[in-house]
DNA sequence: GACCGATGTGTAACTGGTTACGGATGCTAG
DNA sequence: CTAGCATCCGTAACCAGTTACACATCGGTC
């Protein structure tokens, strides 16, 4: 009602038409139209460029003509434009993340808080999900790019056709980081947990327990950090190195539950396996429980990523944590630094540390009652 | 390098300066500048509204024409300025969703369907975490607005107070769907299962076992429908109704913990939990585990959701399945179907059904050999 | 009383697209 | 030969803000 009568006559008795110019007139009438800065200007008698150095906090504005703008925006429920205003100030306010699989939990994990922190610096979190599709991935960049996002935060999968498309947004001036990527010459900043140190212990763990013939259940493309891990290990800790005990299908738990399968088929079976994240060492327990192999006395299992669900899985699962929520709030940080100051040109790598979490899925091999 | 050449001459022999006009030719010679359409039209001999028509084919672009623009957009690596875009079309191609917890397997699996869905139409999603607090979601709705979204999704908490931003934004023309919100009189569509039958079914089969008091543990202000429906289901049943068995929390593991303890506490126990979730349902089961409760033999335990979590706790738990992925597609296809026309004014109320699910979590309460 | 800096506000150019309009061209039909 | 239509493309206004600049006002100082 009170929107009805600015039509007339506003605070200063000025009509409409004469500060606005006509011809704006019809659209001003519109119904559903939301307000914009230049109405906002009209209700409080004062001009755009006042409402935006109000609005920004920029420039003087007297507290008297501050209290008409800031009830002018509250009686037309302005909200600013986004775009118009990112047109000018090059900033929308809008993170890209370019996800793989929000179902899996750890990145779930990363996404929730990578938001969260985004959400306290005032920027939202654009969503883009890949399904570890590479040509899904490249689109998701572009798409993202399309949105004019202020930084760009990429988890894998990865190829040179995925390299390309992060080089050309970080050559655009889109500042990028990568999670848990392994680019070797990387286009942006970089957030890794040292997967290497973090896989070396767990076969520690195992090979401490009495362990000799250890597999390992992993994706082909992805967790070469954890393969090679496991690899080196193998040769350093004086353990079984037998291609056949590696065996690389996808990263599901249905992944996890065919590689133990094969596994387990062998002829001279091993006795601890290895896998390259949690889903997929529920995926071995589910090939354990449907073949009657009990879990640990007969097979040791140790996961990666230590998702909630490890520690509720039946036995809790030993594994490999990840610190998911720091890495979330590393890449923002990362991100937001850069934001301040777009001249910095040396990429950064910040390589966090996993830490073994003992639970109830690993003991000493069939036969024996050794160690620890 | 060719972009280099431009700035002599181009395809026609005729100078940059002479087309476009000087002034701008030092800003077009800046570094890290990302092209425009300006500059397509340019390098191509067009005028950017041909370029502009060719970008949407809408209007008339000779074959020869589009080739030329074609390729200048390759070599510049355009990317046409979606705020720019946005301005006069009026759409971002932005989906907002507000979310509680990303954390929560049943969000994810529906952040991850909207995603997917939305993805598929060109449009990307927009995240805005809220935790399940009232002033965030507020803030949330209010954020999402400022970035121009074309449609909202909301899931829970909901109060008067975030109803009336979901309505504001509602009335600001944006279209809102509503997952799993009891709202009277809602803003927009909505998605949503029919708890009260999926936990009445529940409630059936406890009951059908011989259990007689039933326990429930839930959230003050959330899942009221599963809560109604227990108590509605206790009069039907014939079962015990007492207050004390329905303890209110909070909807996280460490609530369901607490919850069950209670429960456990009381002189006479109930026989079978059911749990508002099954996070909650997994804190039941680490309530039980600590005091060396057995279920399902000395305890039956049921929850809510299906997430990926339950078939795999230990043991696997019986639980209320809901169309997690359908509710998300379901809600992208509402905000779809009034973004392609936006008169339409009947709200929608889709009401998906639940699926009990057995698993190996329920049993006759103890000293009964009986049912089954 | 003239000068000065601090404070406050309006004007208009600018951001990078879209699109209505109109002019130019070419082809066909009368 | 020309009217008429389809095709093609450039011009300029417009979207909703931001911001540099100019101008106005005011209190205080010499």
């Amino acid at each position: 009602m009170l929107a009805g009568s600015t039509l007339d006559k506003d605070l200063f008795g000025r009509s409409t038409e004469q500060k606005y110019g006509s011809g704006n007139t019809l659209t001003y009438l519109e119904v559903l139209r939301v307000a914009t800065a230049y109405e906002v200007a009209q209700h409080a008698g004062v001009s755009v460029g006042t409402v935006s150095r109000y609005l920004n906090q920029n420039g003087y504005v007297a507290a008297k003509t501050a209290g008409r703008i800031r009830a002018a925006i509250e009686e037309l429920g302005y909200v600013p434009n986004g775009a118009a205003r990112s047109l000018t100030t090059k900033r929308t306010g809008l993170i890209g993340f370019v996800v793989s699989d929000l179902r899996n939990p750890f990145t779930a994990e990363l996404a929730d808080a990578i938001q969260e922190r985004a959400n306290e610096g005032g920027s939202c979190v654009v969503l883009y999900g890949t399904n570890g599709d590479e040509e899904r991935t490249v689109r998701g960049i572009a798409a993202l790019r399309g949105h004019n996002i202020d930084g760009l935060i990429v988890t894998p999968p990865e190829s040179p056709k995925i390299n390309r498309a992060v080089t050309s947004a970080a050559d655009a001036g889109i500042p990028v980081v990568l999670i848990g990527m392994t680019l070797d010459r990387p286009a942006g900043d970089r957030v890794s947990t040292d997967t290497y140190q973090g896989a070396g212990a767990a076969l520690e763990h195992l090979a401490g327990l009495g362990h000799r013939r250890i597999g390992f259940v992993g994706a082909r493309d992805q967790a070469q950090g954890r393969r090679r891990a496991y690899e080196d290990s193998l040769t350093r800790l004086g353990l079984v190195s037998d291609p056949r005990l590696c065996v690389l299908t996808e990263l599901t738990r249905k992944g996890g539950l065919q590689a133990a399968d094969a596994l387990l088929d062998l002829p001279d079976p091993p006795t601890a396996i290895f896998a390259a994240n949690d889903v997929m060492a529920l995926g071995v327990y589910e090939a354990a429980y449907r073949r009657g192999t009990h879990i640990p006395s007969q097979l040791s299992v140790v996961g990666f990523d230590d998702i909630d669900l490890a520690s509720h899985a039946a036995p809790p699962l030993t594994t490999v944590a990840q610190p998911k929520r720091q890495m979330g709030i590393e890449a923002m940080r990362l991100l937001e630094s850069r934001l301040n100051d777009l001249t910095q040109f040396d990429p950064r790598d910040l390589r966090l540390n996993c830490r073994l979490v003992l639970r109830e899925s690993t003991a000493p091999p069939p036969g024996e009652e050794s160690q620890r």
